[in-house]
DNA sequence: TCGTCGGATCGATGGTGGTCAATATAGATG
DNA sequence: CATCTATATTGACCACCATCGATCCGACGA
């Protein structure tokens, strides 16, 4: 829920951001925003086959685990990432498109590219 | 301040990310994870010559003054933004290295190819 | 069936953030 | 200097959020 893909793509130094994409993306950033959570994103990510369980990444944090239960709902809630249960434990992974969305959106007009040269 | 720049330009599903990474990552994304401000952004990036000042891009919310420069003064602050005054107006413009480090970071390690396996 | 373990949910709390009215500052103009 | 305009700062208020302890649920093993 709440993922309008399509018309929210374009990066937004090319043009004006409508609002209501504005309002779609805040709700992922806001989910970007927060040092847990962008470790915990990083963990599962950079795991084998890009999946982990809970107790695989609970460890690297000195939180309480309702914390980190906490963090990863928000980064489900947003669409950043999935989970599933296997047997005893649950394990996430991180959507691929959902942050190659944002980094697209991200991306600056002249991609700094070795040129050099700015516009003119 | 609060720009350490360099070893932070991993995108985050190819390594942990540290921790210290992670904190000044968060504060980018936190300075993005409002509506309004991504509106600001997008709006000052997208104008002519890549510059505004205030008084062209403040009709365009329904906020008083002092809300508009609250939210331009963090994406200052995040690093994302710069400001020149002129005479009597405030021009701000995009810092493009800071946007295209966020796009860098969250680069999907398989940008979603059309073959639908993982991995291997 | 019972106890144990992994993980989610609930309720409370302290801190942070978005918003505004009021005020201050800086430049332009008379 | 007086005054107007454009923008920033201050202080306050309310909502939201990160965190925790307590509790609950689902799966496994004895």
């Amino acid at each position: 829920m709440s993922n309008q893909a399509g018309s929210c793509c374009a990066p937004l130094v090319r043009e004006p951001l409508p609002a209501d994409s504005a309002a779609g993306l805040a709700v992922m950033f806001k989910a970007l925003a927060d040092p847990v959570r962008l470790r915990l994103l990083s963990l599962v990510a950079s795991h084998e086959d890009g999946e982990a369980c809970v107790c695989d990444i609970s460890p690297t944090f000195d939180l309480a685990q309702p914390t980190i239960s906490h963090h990863l709902k928000v980064l489900r809630s947003a669409g950043l990432m999935d989970c599933e249960r296997r047997g005893t434990w649950v394990y996430y992974w991180v959507i691929p498109e959902a942050l190659h969305r944002l980094s697209t959106v991200l991306e600056a007009a002249n991609p700094v590219s070795d040129t050099g040269s700015v516009t003119v």
